[in-house]
DNA sequence: ACCTGAACACCGTTCAAGT
DNA sequence: ACCTGAACACCGTTCAAGT
């Protein structure tokens, strides 16, 4: 038994997820098998299944605990600035576990915590004077950046650590897609400019979801105007 | 052999892809596993490695398969109108295949099919005269919704047929997430308000999208003009 | 009440062998 | 050159049995 399994603790609910959410960060969601947890635990698969109804209740208790560590809404500002800051606290929890974006993906039934969040952030637009509609509308658009992650489609090599290596990808890229290259080189606000080094991720989440508050804050405006 | 097997054709990639994509319209993405596909191609799993390396490869080349479905780029439009049409037409590739976007999501490595779409969608926007700069970060914007598809993530449970049933379902979840019903059942851009059912996702992502073009459109004005 | 052992029906992938 | 058989190291989950 050589992962320190505490045999005299006895298993809980709780202590299933701790172990699950650590084995996750140590070494990936893949690696997160009702076997291999159990290992962990020091106990036989099976044991797992007196606390946890199968591994879809598992890992929508892993969302569980990403989702309550997002901050609760701050009264007393006005709905744009807090929700700003409350998608970014949301972002921030995500981050600390690489594996949680690509869990919230796959999940396709919200558990009651997560519908908690989106309530709130529904009572946010409803209060800051948006109305159901239009709020439903842009709690569509707003999508997964509500949970502070966007897919990340574009491609970011892992850049070759030797600049000759390095040069010589990217041309032979640009041989192929000269404009990808263009493009994905131009990330100049860290002053770095190479492909799949110059681009910093929390800027351009901030960049999109800025865009998105301020086309959202317009549409209030020509409705309430209307 | 009850798959009607054609064992008289010999397997190639393009066999066992067209039998991938059809067995996953079929039978869902899950059912796609190395095993299962060989099953129905009439032969035993290995053959299938030769000619093609792995699974991955196998879902690489699903996805292949989607985004050569995507129309050709317009020439002669503006950027705006030919970069909506084309969306909405890898929108309409993806809609054929109910699969095809959480393979997308899952997917890490771009093949070269698709940095070509990558390729052409930088092109639109340089060409419209987007600087380099401004197309790295409204791409990443843009996100999923480059290849036509959103995260679905907000709640819509299947609406029970029974009015009754559904009545009482939609009053027990006002009860704990008062907003989330009143947003939910305000999407009344097809007069029917009710709770998954009156949402019509096609609308909500021409939407989002024109709410996005709009905003680069500002964004681009902004820059030429100072 | 809680944990275990053995089993079932699956996976992706390897290797050496067949034709 | 292309396909096969047997095996390896895994999955999630069931059932009946142990303490």
């Amino acid at each position: 038994m050589n992962h320190q399994a505490d045999t005299r603790r006895p298993l809980s609910r709780e202590r299933i997820l701790d172990k699950a959410v650590a084995l996750a960060d140590e070494a990936g969601i893949d690696s997160v098998s009702m076997r291999n947890l159990a290992g962990r635990l020091g106990v036989v698969p099976m044991a797992l299944y007196k606390h946890i109804a199968n591994k879809e209740a598992l890992l929508d208790g892993m969302i569980e605990r990403i989702v309550s560590e997002i901050e609760p809404p701050t009264r007393g500002t006005d709905w744009k600035s807090g929700l700003r800051r409350r998608i970014l606290s949301a972002r921030s929890s995500l981050l600390r576990h690489p594996w949680a974006s690509s869990l919230f993906e796959s999940r396709t039934a919200p558990t009651p915590v997560v519908l908690d969040y989106m309530d709130s952030i529904a009572d946010t637009f409803l209060t800051g004077g948006f109305p159901p509609d239009l709020t439903h509308q842009i709690m569509h658009t707003l999508g997964s950046r509500m949970w502070g992650f966007t897919q990340e489609l574009f491609p970011s090599p892992p850049a070759p650590s030797d600049p000759g290596v390095r040069e010589q990808v990217i041309s032979q890229m640009a041989a192929h897609w000269p404009h990808i290259v263009v493009v994905a080189s131009a990330a100049d606000h860290t002053g770095e400019g190479i492909v799949g080094a110059g681009c910093d991720d929390q800027y351009e989440f901030e960049f999109a979801l800025d865009l998105l508050l301020d086309g959202f804050e317009r549409l209030r405006e020509r409705r309430l105007s209307s």
